[in-house]
DNA sequence: GTGAAAGCGCTAACAA
DNA sequence: TTGTTAGCGCTTTCAC
């Protein structure tokens, strides 16, 4: 009596209705609410008490307290993404992808990070915290802070890493195949007609690296020339792509085409050319990699690739199910999903 | 003894240290422990056992289980931030802003949506339960699921809103001021010597139908002429901006300049302006709104209004930890902030 | 100054 | 088929 009116005090004050109020209600055990709820196959009951609790709950908007449901099973249907930025749109839309599937499957995405300050790792360890949730999708390469991050991962259950380069890491990780990115882009510029190339570096991390690596490689194969003032290294934001162009304006012997790391680069390079007056793809063509919405959009439409966020998605949050269902997943695994060539207007044939 | 051997178990296990671990080692109660590292005021303890818990936790790793805290103390130091879209430049920057700032205050963002179906309210309902979080910033007009949200949110002890028009709901909300906005921006056309406007809408949802209503209020007060083909109705992306154009293109009296409820649309309006060989400004001037970073990259530079995301944001937390703290806000409050021009060069004398 | 103990709401092992 | 009980790890009241 005592507790029903406690129970009903809370009520009043708006409160949820906990399993043991449900029980009372229904004049059977808490267990037994917490059993027919959860749907407890080793359980058999009556088909009575199972109607009588079922409603009663619903009539009464109950759902078990998440909290303590996390502190006693161990489980936050919580997963961590740690991202280094969500302003860069690729990254936008992956986060996005990744959390509409995460809640199709019962969990919520915690954001880990969200502005590009490398030095911010243990910040996030809130994040990382094994407590706190069930597993993380960690996005890009954190190599500085590798050791950090590799420290407070240590006993972790689920980890999965998306959109760094080859990594000496135990986590599994899923990335976009940045070789065939970028051999489909050389080979759309070859086929145009196109050997000198200049290639704009977005800093030496994850991806980004990889695709400047191919694009060495590539034309060591080929035989193409190679002009070391072809090689610009910058940040990875417009504002790198635009300044790029500069340089590769003051240079006597010119490229005539010019692939940027990136969208975002190579969005920078075309407002570049737009202020000096210089045509795309007239004086040069320029390309990207990512296939953001945006690269349809600015003028002239980018030649890119689209890296098939929903794919990469979808094997990341699968592998790391896997590994929060306890499941021996082989480490070390490196998936690449090949990304297909976008063709713009960014491109032609040289002249 | 038992006891520490299960402990000695579980530290090999890998598993993290309770503060009864840590008691058991510095010889001390397990309370004094939580207190001692809660920081408690109303408590005193002896400078030595104080130094003896504090090094003997920092050595051994040890920070209170978030989970156990939460159940206990009623706080998850979550909070769930509820956007529409995230793929939209300007919420991803808000978002990202709202979780910097966040984790600064010891707190770690949940994402409650990430892509615009607008009939999914119902399943981000984990991250409304106020079990879940401590409070929860509701971005953008959410009108069409008013009902589903307020019923979800009774009950709240912290909720802000964010990014939605006048509103009848409680929730104090955070807005820009899209009337300031658009009088800059209309000001500065007029300013020009534009008179024959027209403006795409990007729907009926708050910021963006605010922006309409103002364009029509402003253009009754100065006598400017509106022809009804100038009131154009899409959606909110691209490339609605895109086709709004091919509308525009079919009228006999033509607008000279064009107002874009954001700068998504205005970045479509401008692709199908290179696309039809109309030149901007020459032909229309064209402006944006919201201020992205990628506004001024487009070409050519979109004139748009930027809205102060730091100063909103921070409002926004400011307001909800206030709440969340108990303090009694006045609801029904409508906070604006004013938002600021940036000129580029899609606009331009009237010729 | 410090400890013992209650209990947050739940799941699951053990009983019956 | 259902109930009783023991915690998960913590904060907090009450006691000394």
């Amino acid at each position: 009596m005592d507790n029903g009116l406690k129970r009903k005090a809370r009520q009043i004050k708006g409160a949820r209705p906990t399993a043991q109020d449900i029980a009372t209600l229904a004049g059977v055990s808490q267990s037994t609410v917490s059993r027919i709820l959860a749907g407890d196959p080793s359980h058999f009951f009556s088909e009575k008490t199972r109607q009588r609790v079922i409603s009663i709950a619903a009539e009464h908007g109950y759902s078990p307290h998440p909290i303590a449901r996390a502190l006693r099973g161990k489980q936050t249907q919580l997963i961590g993404v740690i991202v280094r930025g969500i302003t860069d749109p690729f990254f936008a839309e992956l986060v996005s992808e990744l959390s509409v599937r995460a809640r199709a499957l019962g969990y919520q995405v915690v954001l880990g990070h969200a502005h590009s300050d490398p030095n911010e790792v243990l910040q996030v360890s809130k994040v990382l915290d094994p407590r706190q949730t069930d597993g993380v999708i960690l996005v890009g390469d954190w190599q500085e802070d590798e050791q950090a991050i590799q420290e407070i991962l240590e006993g972790r259950r689920a980890v999965v890493a998306m959109c760094r380069g080859e990594t000496k890491s135990e986590a599994i990780t899923i990335n976009s195949d940045n070789k065939a990115g970028m051999v489909a882009l050389l080979d759309h510029l070859t086929g145009l007609g196109h050997r000198r190339l200049a290639f704009i570096s977005g800093g030496w991390l994850g991806d980004l690296r990889e695709r400047r690596d191919e694009f060495i490689r590539y034309a060591d194969r080929k035989g193409l020339p190679i002009d070391s003032g072809w090689l610009i290294d910058g940040a990875d934001d417009p504002e790198s792509g635009y300044w790029a162009l500069d340089q590769l304006l003051t240079l006597h012997e010119r490229p005539t085409a010019i692939l940027a790391a990136d969208d975002l680069l190579a969005i920078g390079v075309l407002k570049s050319a737009r202020d000096r007056g210089i045509g795309v793809p007239r004086d040069f063509s320029v390309t990207g990699f990512d296939g953001i919405k945006l690269a349809r959009f600015v003028c002239p439409a980018l030649t890119t690739v689209r890296q098939p966020i929903d794919a990469m998605s979808q094997l990341a949050l699968q592998n790391l199910m896997a590994q929060i269902r306890g499941e021996q997943v082989s480490s070390h695994q490196l998936i690449r999903v090949t990304p297909q060539l976008i063709q713009g207007e960014s491109t032609g044939p040289v002249i």
